[in-house]
DNA sequence: AAATTTCGTGCAATCGATTGCATCTGTGCT
DNA sequence: AGCACAGATGCAATCGATTGCACGAAATTT
């Protein structure tokens, strides 16, 4: 059996025949204590192996050096290498990260928001939910003066600093891209148009349209969830159109890549007779056949922003909040999926 | 100006002329509490939006309900589909999990490991980096008993429940399929076999080679990191023999992918010529042309057996351990990329 | 030599929730 | 009436680290 119960600064206080405050400020390096004593306690914690305890230290303090995260889904590729970013800078600074998934359930979406207050997260960089329609339970943060961020999908009406993507102007450039190559009836499938991502995307899709003297037909145009499923259920159901669009600007790549294949199923070649844009490039969306046209976002960049920028906050929470809203650069990377020769 | 400072149980017990012992009790259902005072307690809980401090609580119970993971990296599908899978278990057990990544480091790892035993994790879940050559660093956990999951990449020299799955049967299959479709020559791309998982299934590659007969010529194998460059590099060298081989089992399906698109340049064909499988069904192998032919391992499913075990661990820490490793069922899933009509 | 700093350390309270052990008030039983 | 006992609540210690304040000794200033 070893040591049942772990070494405390008590323990090390105990055996030097000093102080627990002279130990806690040892480890610390206060300057207030001299240079021997330190040495002497510096080398009994690690021969005893001891190991500061967190706990303690977060309840005195008030600080947990912790961030929280909660985003829809953890394995979907943009929120995984945002959490990657977030996770890089946070270390750094000396930061844990704890992670939750929504499910794009607004009730777990709750749940978790108040679990992160609970265990006193310094901060909360967040994704909503697909069903989010209230945010009151962010306000525990906001009324705290708790830093709180919002990325990608965000909650307009809270002061928070956000960070996003011009989805007006991605939606307005992917759909210019294809009138450009040609195409004449531009069909649009959206996310739930309640979140601002979506919302934004279908703007700037109208507007391209708009400034093209295009008709923006309300039939070209279906909101769903975006699965593999939904983008074959859209890309059928525009087909089945008495006159159906010759491209879609759809809202993920997962959604592009399932009418792919089934547009090649139907013996419909792409881009020849069908253009497609996505959006978030996808690892897959480079290397399928056709490879697809789609919008990048700067996942990793945008999550290192976040941090830097709530760990800013986090540590100098006496200074007067403003709040911003960065708006990060994204690319429109053309692809064979829309690269028909003009017609 | 909202409040200040959040609520305690005091604040609580001082409006009701209660103490706060029962206030606690109350908030925790205690038997011992009248139901009237429950009530009461409640009810101005809930008015005055009552949170918990988790660390308090955390420090006095000497348990945080939190599950460290440590993987490689984050982004990677197969890591973070297994962290979505603890998660899941995790959160309906009513636990928190606090994510690092490695980066393949092991100074980072065992940094990492470090803070999450600061940090006073009830259980850590790891898959090591690539680096990881000596276990120190864990000896933390297991010497204060403290549940100690490895998965995929294992310890094996350390007491402690193992997630895995079959690498050696992995490895087997993939090479008797190539066997099976006919080819004659298959090579090897293989990670670093200090790990058990690359090992296991170089071991069983060299197995079916040897069972068909085959000679295992070690111009036939290589190791690498297995990244993008690592897979051009290695299929170049490969091609570059007097006696190149006509197929490839690849460690992961990044470097199968970069295999398929160099010999697709060189205007080899795929399954005609050239015979691949890659490894981890990665989500781009099934939408790629030509499909690659990989190994599925459950990874969801690997993470919510994980969280399971652990927290199991967890809840009967005074019986006495057993430690099991689990083998997890893979699945061969043959595509194009391996799909030849035999010679 | 007296007065004032400086230096190194200890005391004790604190962070907020939990819990073993009293304590007190009724109720039931003989 | 007397006693046991159950029910409801409070007291005070505890978890481990931090920190404002105090104190004694040594060093410096006047």
């Amino acid at each position: 059996m070893e040591e049942k119960t772990s070494v405390t600064i008590h323990d090390i206080a105990r055996k030097l025949r000093v102080s627990a405050s002279t130990v806690s400020r040892a480890l610390n390096d206060n300057p207030r204590i001299s240079k021997a004593t330190k040495e002497k306690i510096k080398a009994l914690a690690l021969k005893l192996g001891y190991q500061p305890n967190t706990i303690a230290s977060n309840l005195r303090t008030q600080k947990t050096h912790t961030i929280g995260i909660v985003v829809p889904l953890i394995n979907r590729h943009f929120f995984s290498t945002f959490i990657s970013g977030v996770e890089d800078v946070a270390f750094e600074a000396g930061y844990n990260v704890i992670i939750s998934q929504s499910k794009d359930l607004l009730l777990k979406e709750k749940q978790i928001v108040n679990s992160m207050f609970s265990n006193r997260v310094d901060g909360l960089i967040t994704s909503l939910s697909m069903q989010t329609n209230d945010f009151d339970h962010f306000k525990m943060f906001t009324n705290k003066n708790i830093p709180l961020i919002f990325f990608d999908r965000i909650a307009p009406q809270l002061e928070a600093n956000k960070i996003i993507v011009d989805d007006f102007a991605c939606g307005y450039s992917a759909t210019q891209h294809l009138i450009d190559k040609g195409y004449q009836r531009i069909a649009h499938l959206a996310g739930p148009t309640v979140l601002n991502t979506y919302h934004d995307r279908m703007e700037g899709y109208k507007s391209a349209l708009k400034k093209n003297h295009l008709p923006a037909e309300d039939d070209l145009i279906i909101c769903n969830r975006l699965t593999r499923m939904d983008g074959q259920e859209a890309i059928k159901q525009l087909l089945a159109l008495k006159n159906p669009p010759d491209a879609v600007f759809c809202g993920n790549d997962t959604s592009a890549l399932s009418m792919i294949v089934y547009l090649k199923s139907q013996g419909i070649r792409i881009p020849e007779d069908f253009g497609i844009v996505g959006f978030s490039n996808e690892p897959f969306s480079e290397v399928v056949t056709p490879s697809i046209s789609t919008l990048k976002q700067p996942a990793q960049e945008m999550g290192r922003k976040a941090a830097e920028l709530i760990i800013n906050e986090i540590e100098n929470k006496a200074l007067p909040r403003t709040y911003q809203t960065i708006t990060m650069p994204t690319e429109l990377i053309i692809r064979e999926s829309s690269s028909r020769k003009k017609a």
